[in-house]
DNA sequence: TGCTAAACTGAAAGTGCTTTCATTTTATCT
DNA sequence: AGATAAAATGAAAGCACTTTCAGTTTAGCA
């Protein structure tokens, strides 16, 4: 039945028989409406071909419903635990989720500049990448509410971890099982940043092996670029020295992976003769059975979008800095 | 300096001191206002970085693309390789990449109907999710360009993996392979659906083998939900029978590595004993040197994105399907 | 100077949609 | 059966503007 005018809610409405209160929850929360009724107004919208006008909706919209996500493009597997977190969190609370997918600083800088004026985004979640003071300041001036994940910064919201209380926990954890030839194997990424979380675990990890009396010598630290592949290099490297390390710390458990196969490749005997300890607690970690510092990935982008919709409705609230506390899990690698 | 809550057209008449109508006037027709009232107002505007929000919408909307993915809450991993591939093609090509995340048929129902017609997307891929004949007529009368991966549909852009055939070679491999007493391991989940890949490839499977005259016993065809922990228990029933299978074909790689764990528990060789060959290809299946079925999870994101693009750009171009050839990947599991 | 038409302006009535809140209906549990 | 909670629905009050219409200036002209 094509009309002379743009049918509206109205039409609509009157069509299905319904109120248009209802009608427009189908657009906006269909979940909300009993599907009978959907089912009926459905047929009425496409019968009358019924396009909402995107102008009046944004009129009556108090808000975007929209939530940006900052990641570093996700070949790792951490971010997206972390993304998980966030979907799940957010999908039932009707907000859409934008993702951002990020390979440079000047890239992460350009979003910065542009996003907040740009895109109506209701609020902004940045995964694992640092912003600097002038960045930062944009953001508060121009009202977006953000959460910070990893990369803390004193006027933002941020959900941060410990990494120097986990390296801590991994020197303490190896010393009491007796190790004191350890290694500690961290990637190369990110290199830009001061504050690189892997020099944190690291720092956190030397500390408490001098506290106990024990410098790890220089080829016992390495540095690999965040692959599979060459990670397994440098640990082959590590593993084939004349007195190699008894234990091995990984900065992260992809790469706790890497130095698992390069030890079965030498066939080197997990944990007899080698301890391997990772950090994230990926998913994986519990099927090869991986001993690690787990930082509750998933619920970190829970605890991210919770604290930024809690600013979205009260955009006065000051930051909130959130600790989620590390857990060791002990499995078989160890 | 814009201030924390956005201006109206009230603001600025209030600043200027004039009525909201001579605001609104000089908006839209300018040329009907005094030019002495109308530079107050605009400096007005200027001073409190006032955008009307209408406008705002449609000049965001308008110079960057939108696209949506719809995808099963994103648990599985092969979600999320396929999602990378998405995010790699989409970032430098100037489109929003939005996630809508699904768990029940009715709430991927609920998304199909109301999408189209209330968040303005340039184009949408549907991932692994069965898509009705109701749901496509809409899609196509909308006019909004979509690409289904997994679960094809023929009036709709396909990604297409050929499960059947993927069944076919697991099985000629394993023939090859010298074994006889095969099993088969696959999931439940989305059991709604009547084409389930899953199903699919155990029929490839089944097929093969019957050709060379061997039938799976009933009680080497196992079921279980999509998990680490309850395929490795199936797993174990499985290689606790009195006449173990030599070989088991689990229908993707997260329960290949749960039957890998159930075999890790009970002592049983791999690949000596029990050969285990998987279908994915995940990342993880290189770490646990799995062999499996590679059905190019990042590629069937990729290409997803180009044929949607190439059809956003010109949108009377006929349908295609894209099926993606499979590969088998040796490793050591067989 | 008085008269009229044109230019300008604002109060108020839409605009198509969302959302709050109160009401009705239905389901669930004693 | 009665009590209570939960789900479904609509009336009406916004939202951020646009438009109408009537009123006020101003300009032009005899």
């Amino acid at each position: 039945m094509p009309m002379l005018k743009k049918p509206t809610i109205y039409d609509v409405a009157k069509r299905a028989g319904v109120s248009i209160t209802t009608v427009s929850r189908i657009l906006n929360t269909p979940d909300k409406v009993n599907s009978e009724t959907r089912e009926r107004v459905l047929v009425a919208i496409d019968a009358l071909g019924f396009v909402p006008k995107a102008e009046a909706r944004a009129r009556a919209l108090r808000q975007t419903g929209r939530i940006g996500v900052i990641t570093p493009f996700f070949t790792a597997p951490s971010f997206v635990q972390r993304l998980r977190g966030i979907a799940e969190t957010l999908s039932p609370k009707n907000y859409e989720l934008v993702v951002y997918t990020v390979d440079s600083t000047d890239h992460l800088q350009s979003y910065l500049s542009t996003l907040p004026l740009t895109s109506n985004l209701d609020g902004l979640i940045i995964l694992s990448l640092p912003v600097g003071d002038a960045e930062v300041k944009r953001l508060i001036e121009y009202g977006l509410p953000t959460v910070l994940v990893e990369y803390p910064h004193p006027r933002l919201n941020c959900v941060e971890i410990d990494d120097v209380h986990g390296g801590n926990m991994a020197a303490t954890y190896l010393l009491a099982k007796g190790h004191r030839r350890v290694a500690f194997l961290g990637d190369t990424d990110l290199p830009e940043y001061s504050i690189h979380p892997v020099s944190l675990r690291l720092a956190g990890f030397r500390q408490t092996l001098k506290e106990s009396g024990i410098e790890i010598p220089e080829r016992f630290v390495c540095l690999a670029p965040y692959s599979q592949e060459q990670t397994r290099q440098v640990a082959k490297e590590l593993l084939n020295l004349p007195e190699p390390p008894t234990a091995i710390f990984a900065a992260t458990d992809f790469q706790a992976l890497g130095v698992l196969k390069a030890a079965r490749e030498l066939n080197v005997k997990v944990p007899e003769q080698l301890a391997v300890i990772g950090f994230d607690d990926l998913d994986m970690a519990e099927y090869a059975d991986l001993t690690t510092i787990c930082q509750h990935l998933d619920e970190s982008g829970r605890l991210a979008v919770e604290i930024l919709l809690s600013q979205v409705e009260s955009p006065s609230r000051p930051p909130r800095h959130v600790k989620i506390p590390l857990t060791l899990i002990e499995r078989k690698t160890t």
